[in-house]
DNA sequence: TGAGAGTCAATAAT
DNA sequence: ATTATTGACTCTCA
């Protein structure tokens, strides 16, 4: 075990005094993971605890996010992250003990914690328990019992042979889906879980950099054009948002803990909002490059790209639509180009990719085409298309990035937006994370999977050719 | 009605 | 086996 950074914090005292209590006891009392059992808590009074665990004393934590004061959630996570992983003990059995959130929800968190002040009551929750986790002398020694408990529990069931005396699971209201008959009649019961398809994504990402908040009559033709269900295309738009909004965070938040040095950094610069309220951006995010610098980056267009655009709102403008013009022309024609390269990748190679999904394949990205009269500044571009005004997006920096040492030179333009007071503490990290900015290395491994999937293509089959 | 916040849960990736 | 990603829910709020 590592020296325990103890930092600062200091933000946080009152929270710890405040809770620090003495948990006398506790422990047991729920413990059976049990199955979900039923229980659709009908309760509508919020009484108190959802759940989970350790009771605690009188303070509900409801309360106690209540009177939290401020606490600074990237700092929490990073602790968390390095306990965890000093101790082997995995994000499932975290998350179920003690904060009672699933895996997933957990991976989320901790990779990606938004700001303190961003977050509602009810998302502030699961950073207060675990800064009462963090303040817990025990706490790794009490998730280690609760691991020894899961497994001895896992070898009873699984060789059970004989004995075994209640236990009991199976069953249940289960569904019996068992084995048995041939696979055949899929009970639908299941749905299926749709995937899009890369071209499919990035048609909505087109479609959102024009306008990140479609009309009902836009979603519903982009619905139409890759043949996608109409509220998949609204719950699109609506996680995109969401999670765009995130990776500005933490933007913010990184740039303003390790502040300028060097580490490549967004280009875009002019990005200064922060406060509440305000986000800003400003008319086109897209690019128009024009940095003397050159060079690259466009990071912006694409994912965390910069729009933000409150559009309609306005007191008055009156109309809204630009956009739809822009999708209008568009609209597939259906002619399907020639297959090859219809859709070429940002970088400009053939992107075919993999495994679309049975079914049908929309692909059918139309072609555009139109011109589009005025309307959109710049870009316009129809929706569906890509061509015309991205540059090079992402690839060049992705690539170098996921090696430790950062790199990229960059010349420094950015001013370094202040802002980041809020969270005066600096989690300045320290050298070895091998992942920083979670953009970056999500590019970079959609680079490498586009690569890969090229690689695989071609050892399979020959033909393609590609060029760098 | 619709946006946003939190999560879940299936499934991809490591 | 874990961790990361992501479409779809569930709740609020306006």
């Amino acid at each position: 075990a590592p020296e325990s950074p103890m930092s600062s914090s200091e933000s946080v005292k009152s929270l710890t005094e405040l809770v620090q209590q003495p948990c006398p006891a506790i422990e047991t009392s729920k413990d059976g993971k049990s199955q979900e059992s039923s229980e659709p808590p009908a309760s509508e009074s919020q009484s108190t605890t959802p759940l989970p665990l350790s009771g605690h004393s009188a303070l509900s934590i409801q309360e106690l996010v209540a009177m939290s004061p401020e606490l600074d959630t990237y700092g929490i996570t990073k602790r968390v992250k390095e306990v965890l992983t000093d101790n082997n003990l995995g994000q499932r059995l975290f998350g179920e003990t003690i904060l009672g959130l699933t895996q997933g929800s957990v991976s989320d968190l901790l990779a990606r914690p938004k700001p303190w002040h961003k977050l509602s009551l009810k998302g502030r929750e699961p950073f207060v328990r675990m800064q009462l986790w963090l303040n817990d002398p025990n706490n790794v020694e009490k998730l280690m019992d609760m691991k020894r408990m899961e497994k001895k529990a896992y070898m009873k069931r699984r060789h059970s042979s004989v004995s075994d005396s209640q236990s009991c699971e199976s069953s249940c209201a289960g569904i019996d889906y068992s084995q048995g008959a041939s696979p055949q009649p899929q009970h639908q019961l299941k749905k299926p879980r749709v995937v899009l398809a890369p071209e499919e994504k990035e048609a909505l990402k087109r479609a959102y950099q024009q306008k990140p908040y479609p009309s009902p009559k836009t979603i519903e033709e982009l619905a139409t054009q890759l043949n996608l269900k109409t509220s998949t295309v609204i719950n699109w738009f609506h996680n995109y948002r969401s999670r765009i909004r995130r990776e500005l965070f933490i933007e913010e938040i990184q740039a303003g803990s390790q502040s300028q040095a060097g580490s490549s950094e967004s280009p875009s610069g002019r990005s200064g909002r922060a406060a509440h309220g305000s986000e800003g951006d400003s008319c086109d995010g897209v690019d128009a490059e024009g940095p003397p610098d050159g060079k690259a980056s466009g990071a912006e267009a694409d994912e965390p790209s910069s729009a933000a655009a409150k559009s309609q709102g306005g007191p008055g403008e009156p109309a809204p639509e630009a956009g739809e013009e822009a999708l209008r022309g568009a609209r597939p024609s259906e002619r399907a180009e020639p297959e090859s390269l219809e859709d070429t990748d940002d970088e400009g190679r053939p992107r075919r990719s993999s495994p679309p999904r049975p079914g049908d394949a929309p692909e059918t990205l139309p072609n555009s085409a139109t011109e589009g009269d005025a309307s959109t500044s710049a870009a316009s571009t129809s929706v569906l298309t890509g061509e015309s005004s991205y540059k090079s997006k992402e690839s060049s920096e992705k690539i170098s990035s996921v090696p430790s040492t950062s790199s990229t030179p960059a010349a420094g333009s950015q001013k370094t937006n202040s802002l980041q007071s809020l969270f005066g503490l600096s989690e300045a990290a320290s050298s070895r994370n091998t992942r920083d900015s979670s953009l970056r290395k999500k590019k970079a491994a959609n680079l490498n999977n586009i690569i890969h999937r090229l690689e695989k293509a071609a050892s399979r089959e020959e033909a393609v050719e590609w060029e760098f």
